[in-house]
DNA sequence: CATTTCACATGTAACAGTTTCGCCGACTGT
DNA sequence: ACAGTCGGCGAAACTGTTACATGTGAAATG
């Protein structure tokens, strides 16, 4: 195992400036910067306390919105029950606070002891996940997927369930489906969306443009959708909504406006919870389960940081979406 | 500030078997350990990394249920904000797991770095909680009350605001009035339901027994509860459900049987996020803002650590709770 | 032009805590 | 009685970090 002194010796240094360098001091010529570095990421430097490794695991979110989610929530849950078994502790970090100024990723991270991080984005913070794992630190973004080969991830394939949902409400009868797809757009939102479009394109139906309304993933903003769906000349029958919050919301709002779910009225929503239960009529639904994904993304993490397996692991995993049937779904009204 | 050495001078033993004490490693007496504890107890030890101190926060959940619910969530959320600012980091750690064998609690956080712990608990594990104050280990419980005056907490007081939500109902012209208490209690439920039979002493009504009812803090345990009520002879026209999740619960039972809320039950909830908006008609609530609970458990913790503070801090805080009128109460029906 | 000054990069050494190695003494089986 | 084993412990060797000293080169000053 590498030790801050090896490393000075490999790239003819004290140990105090790879010391220095290791946690971003100001006063290190760019030299010595890059020779350390360069040395210690081939290495594989891990540092160590006294004798003994630390052995914490990060969940880094980087988006503005914090990890208030149902969805964070299950995540972290699910992460902290497999890493117990393992004897890892989780770490909660805010990546837009945590870094000192000119600190690279792997440095932050081994200053607070971060063994591997497990990342939680949007599609506006991308590149600090393509940034950290280009950096060569253990990481895989959760809940999202990237073309960038270096990046692992896991996420839900929700794009052909999402695909299903829709065919189902056609089969049903319905012929104008309204979408609701997430402001903030990540992949996986994204993916819902094309679902939807598939459906369409398969069943040879034209996609109203002006049925694909665009809203915030919280309550406020399914309802919000939902008034601005009806208030169309010629309303949806049944709507596809790519958000659990934002599901609910709808829901209630149509009943508040005096709308019938699903009479006059069918909506699909989607859940990574327990969303669909909370409502009445249960929600009919595109579902995953966070608590799942938080745990197989510490495995995946898990086999990363364990020198044993060297048999390749899958570090880009999708796992199935599923199709609920509940009360919120119903044949489309005779006539509008 | 107090080191190894410093230690091992005092209590007469080499800085190896300091660190072994402190480290819990089996192969040292009984006697060296006492000595060397009540020496780092004494002087207020501290565990500091090269030069550096390490600075995270724990968020303790000693329970077997685990943190999966929207309250603990919230109280992640609210502590991990704050902390930030004054750069801590957040560590979630579960009582039962993470312990080795004959380990102190102030051992295991010193070995995981650790400066403070925020504790969440039941009734069931106040023990966990006292042993840790005792152990003079700076620490705060969350969303429950202590006699015992080492123990710090910051919890809401429920109990009169709960009082004036029955008062409510008492003024809306229910006479029979049904409580929904929780199976696991903790402080705060009891104080809720306290505050139901204060409501119903001033207002001079007797309380029938049989419309309390212990039922899980879960969706069907609310719908359980509703069941259970309902088949009785002489059933309840308002209900007063000391849970989110089970109100929610007993709310869509309530419409799934056919029974109109609130026109022929009223029901008073019971949220600590936005439960009350997932449902319709809107939840009347009584309420607690976890976020601000979670952030202030972590000021008191900030200023127990804080050496400038000198000025007594209030360690035992109560925040109140509020009461909301939304749409699932309504004056009682005329006649049962 | 010579000298002083000063900032900066770096190395030495002293610090923090942990673990390995080996010594010592007590117990135990034959 | 004696050899073997094992528990407890201290010295020393290891980990990473930081205070202090040192040298160097450029700018400023006589």
């Amino acid at each position: 195992m590498a030790s801050v002194r090896d490393i000075a010796k490999r790239s003819g240094v004290s140990t105090a400036t790879v010391s220095r360098v290791l946690n971003n001091h100001p006063r290190v010529s760019e030299e010595a910067r890059e020779k350390v570095l360069s040395v210690a990421n081939r290495e594989r430097y891990v540092p160590t306390v006294g004798r003994r490794s630390t052995t914490n695991i990060a969940f880094l979110y980087t988006a503005e919105t914090s990890i208030s989610s149902q969805f964070d929530s299950s995540l972290i849950h699910g992460m902290s029950q497999r890493m117990e078994e393992y004897g890892f502790d989780l770490m909660i970090l805010a990546a837009r606070r945590v870094r000192l100024p000119n600190e690279t990723f792997t440095q932050m991270f081994l200053r607070k002891g971060v063994r591997g991080a497990v990342l939680r984005t949007t599609e506006r913070t991308h590149s600090v996940c393509e940034t950290i794992a280009e950096e060569g630190f253990p990481c895989v973004v959760v809940g999202d997927r990237f073309d960038n080969p270096q990046v692992n991830f896991i996420h839900t394939d929700s794009r052909s369930t999402s695909r299903e949902a829709v065919e189902h409400l056609i089969s049903l009868g319905h012929r104008r489906i309204g979408v609701f797809a997430n402001l903030i757009d990540d992949s996986d939102h994204a993916d819902r969306l094309a679902g939807y479009r598939e459906a369409h394109q398969a069943a040879g139906l034209p996609v109203d443009e002006n049925l694909v309304i665009r809203t915030w993933a919280h309550l406020e903003g399914g309802a919000q959708g939902l008034r601005r769906s009806m208030q169309q000349l010629d309303p949806p029958t049944a709507l596809f909504i790519t958000d659990p919050m934002a599901a609910v919301g709808a829901m209630n709002e149509a009943q508040s406006m005096g709308l019938q779910v699903p009479a006059q009225l069918s909506i699909v929503g989607f859940d990574d919870g327990e969303a669909r239960y909370t409502v009445f009529p249960k929600m009919t639904s595109v579902c995953q389960n966070a608590v799942t994904l938080g745990a197989e993304a510490f495995d995946v993490l898990n086999q990363l940081l364990d020198p044993t397996t060297s048999d390749p692991v899958d570090k880009r995993r999708t796992l199935p979406a599923w199709f609920e049937i509940h009360g919120s779904t119903a044949p489309a009204p005779a006539v509008a």
